[in-house]
DNA sequence: CTGGACCTTCCAGTACAGGGGAAGGTCAAG
DNA sequence: CTTGACCTTCCCCTGTACTGGAAGGTCCAG
């Protein structure tokens, strides 16, 4: 198959698939005579694994990591459990730290709805930051 | 004052400084004969602004806005209150995906957790993603 | 044989907030 | 007079995941 159509069966884009194996997270394609990449069918599933990767809020770069492992023949399991470990404790510092920020700005909002034009003096810019 | 000791004074780099000057969150500095930018105290208090409203989690162009209007003599209240509410608005919705993924990860990872490398077969790359 | 759809490579740019470092000017102390 | 700390402008680099576009080659239908 040609790759745009890998692209349509993947859903994605050629300029994509060509990122993604500049990148290494596809082996470089086989060539037509003419050049043209020329993808077997079990490539797409490659393709999917990177997406779910990504829905998993994996980098590309972790992503190649984990193929590169299983492309050396061994499983990748527990690098993949590393990886989820690191992502899931960076995302619990994220969550905590956004609704840090919303609560700050909750209060700012707050009181940026009571206090009047008037009030303000040029030289703090804004009473409310 | 030089600009080495504004950014001491507020806790900066002179990278940046240069930078906001350039992005036109700061005023074109006074200069001296020599040419070295020469500031007067009052300016600390404006990067101090900018510091705040970082804090705030908004962006340098977003800060730039409300300069501007309170450099045109007008009181930003309004303005920055909107930025505000929308900044909220999209903090709501970042926490939310976050913590929907954050779900995802912990499913997959408890799964991950469970079984054996041998179940794993190759052409999936990783049963758990 | 011509048009259009597809393919190729390569170069450049996007948003964000600066950082690194070169080449050169200035100033005060010793 | 020199050394070192500071300043100037300039341009490129960082990370992330692509996207746009130019210039050219290929393939198939009409």
């Amino acid at each position: 198959m040609r790759i745009g159509e890998l692209a349509q069966a993947a859903g994605t884009t050629t300029k994509t698939l060509r990122f993604y194996e500049d990148q290494g997270l596809l082996p470089p394609a086989e060539r037509t005579p003419a050049g043209y990449r020329d993808y077997t069918g079990d490539i797409v599933a490659r393709v999917d694994f990177i997406h779910r990767g990504q829905a998993a809020g994996l980098t590309l770069a972790q992503i190649r990591q984990i193929l590169d492992i299983r492309d050396a023949g061994e499983a990748p399991c527990e690098h993949v459990r590393t990886l989820l470990d690191t992502r899931l404790a960076d995302l619990e510092q994220q969550i905590n730290q956004l609704i840090a920020l919303r609560d700050t700005i909750t209060q700012l909002r707050d009181q940026a709805a009571q206090v009047e034009p008037e009030t303000c003096s040029a030289d703090q810019v804004c009473r409310y930051l």
